[in-house]
DNA sequence: ACCCGAAATTGGTCAGACCACTTTTCGCCG
DNA sequence: CGGCGAAAAGTGGTCTGACCAATTTCGGGT
């Protein structure tokens, strides 16, 4: 087996990383085919003109991604036929072509419009009387804020989060803590519009009256109309929401 | 910022392996917080008594599974506000004891009993002929496992990643193969009971009728169906998830 | 007080060595 | 001739120390 050739190690990229796009591009051509043994690490290094670390630090990503699989003392070999290993193919060679932040920031949205609204009702089956103070408590926050021409953003992604939190999941709220780490930003361009902070906190005050009733058909209602009224998907063609 | 401490280098494992596994305890414990810059590599080093490549190599680790971003010449930084980072802590967490794992097994059926349904939605509205030609392969692969006395319980794990891809929504996918990660051996548990794998399998295949017909409302409710038909039900004797 | 450049810091790569495990080879013995 | 076990070769894993490249820090000059 030959690898052979150049690497165009084009922008800032890392060494590494391009030898892993080298490997990726080899596998999705099927010059790599499953179970084939690649040459020893000191060979690959002399191959690629780069040394030994580089090539085993590629190495080490290429497992992690589940494309190859090392044994100890006997040599390192194409796995492809794992769920990872497709996976990581598939992503690979969607990014590279296209703006792939559009994409992902869609799919995060529609992920939090899965969940939110549950969360919602979750909440207001199982917020203790603590639970509903502290999401008070960010509402007047929040309130400040929208008072002295903020945006009120940090408030906005506390009370989901706050919101998450009185559900006693500790798996959900992992989950909405990414989703809403990797949404404010474009939740705050979103709030630049005028009337926006403000709406934003009558729903918000809306889903924390449902919480306080226990109504969870209620706060997930108030939970939906929350996202649709404040999420800019539906009226920002593409450029705001890149990144 | 100090690590210090032994490895417990037990078994075959790798050095830089155990390091990883060192820091995802230190980042569960709440040690190394969102943000918080690790010791440089030099120092790392010496705390840990290892070679700086080893160090490396496991910081390539944290760094694929998004536990940190490095930036040269700058430093290291821990990151768990992305939705890698809840992915992997919350499969390396399943390793450990029985200890507390069984109240995160609960949050994560939950999290599960939350998407699931809306997924099988998601996907009856979206599903391509080439998605829905896959899932009835897994099923056939399911029902060949079964057939030969296995429980089936990767072509099980593997319709509901399917189903997931089938939305076309990679941040949905990465969640889902989360969870399911975890639940697998859970799972597999479940399917030992007798009958369990064949009403699996039945109700897999009506979610797939549904999926075909492009009857949302109705994937939703067979996957329902499915959950509370094959999942532990001592974990949900109360219903969110009416309507 | 400000700005700019040198020095220190820190991640990235390189080179060569040795260790641990596996596979292959080959000579010895039956 | 054939098997068998030890030696040798092959390969991944770790260590050491050096230098390069990007960033941050800090001190001197204006």
């Amino acid at each position: 087996m030959l690898i052979q050739s150049v690497l165009h190690n084009l922008q800032g990229q890392r060494l590494h990383e391009s030898i892993v796009q080298r490997f990726h591009a080899l596998i999705q051509q099927g010059v790599l085919e499953h179970g084939a043994k690649l040459p020893a690490e000191r060979v690959l290094a002399e191959q690629l003109k780069v040394s030994r670390s580089s090539v085993r630090e590629a190495i080490r990503t290429l497992e992690l991604q589940g494309l190859v699989v090392t044994k100890h003392g006997s040599g390192t070999f194409i796995n492809t036929q794992n769920l990872d290993a497709v996976a990581t193919l598939m992503t690979s060679s969607l990014g590279e072509g296209l703006g792939p932040g559009e994409g992902r920031l869609r799919d995060i949205f529609e992920v939090r419009h899965l969940l939110e609204p549950q969360i919602a009702a979750l909440a207001a089956q199982r917020a203790t009387p603590e639970d509903a103070e502290r999401l008070a408590a960010i509402l007047i926050e929040q309130q400040r804020q929208i008072m002295e021409g903020e945006t009120g953003v940090d408030a906005d992604t506390e009370f989901h989060f706050a919101l998450a939190t009185a559900t006693h999941n500790a798996a959900l709220v992992k989950v909405v803590s990414a989703v809403e780490d990797v949404l404010r930003q474009s939740r705050d361009q979103s709030l630049q519009q005028p009337g926006r902070p403000e709406r934003s906190l009558a729903s918000h005050r809306q889903i924390l009256e449902m919480v306080r009733a226990g109504d969870h058909l209620g706060a997930r209602e108030a939970m939906e109309y929350h996202l649709t009224a404040v999420e800019p998907s539906a009226f920002f063609p593409s450029a705001v929401l890149d990144e």
